[in-house]
DNA sequence: TCCTATT
């Protein structure tokens, strides 16, 4: 549905590495997605999972900062078929994980233009709402996402917010024209000017957002998104968080399965049964169930060879023992449809030594 | 005065 590149621009565009073309047949703009708003504690193994429950994967990428290692809650699924992509986009976009309803979409061809057109808005006004905020920044460009903060307490806006561009020099020209003018009837000019970087962030700000990323969450499914916990006691936070956040965690899974942990064939972690799904059952129920409770790495549905049909039963492995542990005392006895659900830590009969 | 959308 987007225009390729190929659209005719004489322009400089494409200076030496061309994504299409090559044989005729690398057009990816079918099969190509890109996640946002994925929870910051998703791994990339988390992540190839849920998605490849739709269909084969071509590539997919967790997109990290480079220092860090850190997630920065977006990432990029290549299908191998356009149609798993379409589905995807179907049956996972407004997935909720935790406190994050993700977003998937297909992917823009990259492209420098698009990089860098992230505006910060100040100065709104409080009546004011995105549409309209929208309806004054469209004259610009082609808007990719906007955002008013809000007062957490009150809901109330808080005057600022975010506009994205598809292209920067869009975003430029709407600095042009919006800064330090006064929307319709406003009391006040607004300020426009692009938003920060994300990679700004200093040492402490990450600490801080280590700690706030890691604060145990609510216990029930898709429901209310507290965020105001306080800061851990220093001193039970640190070891565990840090390994959990470290590149070696987060690419660790393949060298060290199930050391130390009930491992099933699906990796290291907490094997988790979950019994009474009814036969139109899918994956995407069982992580909409136990994402909210935190690290899922692996849901299964466990379906009849000939009918497809689920079985009854599935199985989920989450990566902490508490969390687990936390999913398993909330869902156990959970009413899901006309169903209630049984859920346990799953019981190895195998490999009794 | 900052929500985290370009591999």
């Amino acid at each position: 549905m987007e225009s390729q590149v190929g659209g005719g621009p004489a322009g400089p565009a494409l200076p030496n590495g061309p994504l299409l073309g090559t044989n005729g047949a690398t057009d990816d703009s079918k099969t190509n997605l890109i996640v946002n708003y994925l929870p910051q504690n998703m791994t990339q193994d988390e992540f190839k999972s849920l998605f490849g429950s739709i269909g084969d994967i071509e590539s997919c990428k967790l997109v990290r900062d480079k220092i860090t290692g850190q997630s920065l809650g977006y990432g990029f699924v290549n299908y191998s078929d356009p149609n798993d992509a379409d589905k995807a986009i179907n049956t996972l976009n407004g997935l909720k994980l935790q406190t994050k309803t993700i977003k998937v979409s297909y992917a823009r061809p990259s492209s420098a233009s698009i990089r860098d057109a992230n505006l910060y808005v100040s100065g709104l006004p409080k009546t004011m709402s995105q549409k309209e905020m929208e309806q004054l920044f469209s004259q610009y460009g082609r808007i990719i996402t906007s955002r008013i903060l809000v007062d957490q307490v009150t809901g109330v806006s808080r005057g600022v917010g975010f506009i994205r561009f598809d292209k920067r020099i869009e975003a430029e020209e709407a600095i042009k024209g919006l800064n330090g003018q006064k929307p319709l009837g406003a009391a006040e000019p607004i300020t426009v000017k692009f938003a920060n970087n994300p990679s700004q962030k200093t040492g402490q700000a990450l600490l801080t957002h280590l700690y706030q990323s890691s604060a145990r969450r609510y216990a029930g499914p898709l429901h209310h998104q507290t965020q105001r916990f306080r800061p851990r006691d220093p001193q039970s936070s640190p070891l565990s968080l840090i390994a959990r956040f470290s590149p070696i965690a987060i690419d660790g899974m393949s060298g060290l399965a199930g050391v130390g942990l009930s491992g099933g064939a699906a990796g290291a972690g907490w094997c988790i049964f979950v019994y009474n799904l009814s036969p139109e059952a899918d994956e995407s129920v069982l992580w909409q169930l136990f994402g909210p409770f935190g690290a899922v790495t692996n849901v299964k549905v466990i379906r009849d060879f000939t009918t497809n049909k689920c079985k009854g039963f599935g199985f989920v492995t989450m990566t902490n023992y508490d969390e687990a542990a936390m999913a398993i005392a909330s869902l156990n006895g959970y009413r899901l449809g006309e169903r209630v659900l049984q859920v346990s830590f799953k019981t190895s009969k195998q490999h009794k030594a």
